[in-house]
DNA sequence: GCCAACGTTGGC
DNA sequence: GCCAACGTTGGC
């Protein structure tokens, strides 16, 4: 089962809109290696939600891929701004997968945590001018971010010692 | 097929 | 608001 990262602008789509929402089509990506990623996503797929152009900057939740990619609509909707002209039914060049609400986190996991730390050093979004909105996570990658999300800023679960006797 | 110009993204 | 990074466009 593989692994994601999607970015949103909370301006336009937050994780609390898809916490309300339930599920929502992750339409309106305009790139090709990012739609490339899209169509590769399989059901239960889990991606990590970061948000950007924000504050603060970072991981926000989970989601999980509900149905694999579609068409996205909004490529033959004239009245959107991802309208493509160039696209057909026939021939649709954009595509969608449905996501489904996982989690939101209690606190945002901001960006400059997820630099400072080391397992995260290839992690695609931290690269500088990195702009691809859906990019594949190492296992390591998302666990590494789930750990941090559920408290834990210990460097490994198998590392972990205890100080009291408790 | 090259590459300069341009528009956009997104962290800071 | 700035600006670096990047993708796309279009002239040649």
């Amino acid at each position: 089962m593989a692994r994601w990262l999607v970015k949103t602008e909370p301006n336009s789509y937050s994780i609390e809109d898809l916490r309300r929402d339930g599920t929502t089509l992750w339409d309106g990506v305009r790139n090709y290696q990012a739609r490339n990623f899209l169509t590769s996503m399989k059901v239960s797929d889990l991606a990590l939600v970061y948000h950007s152009g924000t504050d603060p900057i970072g991981v926000v939740g989970v989601a999980r891929v509900v149905e694999a990619a579609r068409p996205d609509p909004t490529q033959f909707d004239q009245e959107s701004r991802y309208f493509d002209p160039a696209a057909t039914v026939a021939q649709p060049r954009w595509f969608c997968p449905l996501v489904g609400f996982v989690e939101q986190f209690g606190t945002v996991v901001e960006r400059h945590q997820l630099q400072r730390e080391p397992l995260l050093a290839k992690m695609e979004i931290l690269r500088k001018g990195s702009r691809l909105s859906v990019t594949p996570l190492t296992d390591e990658e998302f666990d590494t971010v789930l750990r941090i999300a559920h408290g834990g800023s210990a460097p490994k679960p198998s590392n972990v010692r205890r100080t009291s006797g408790k």
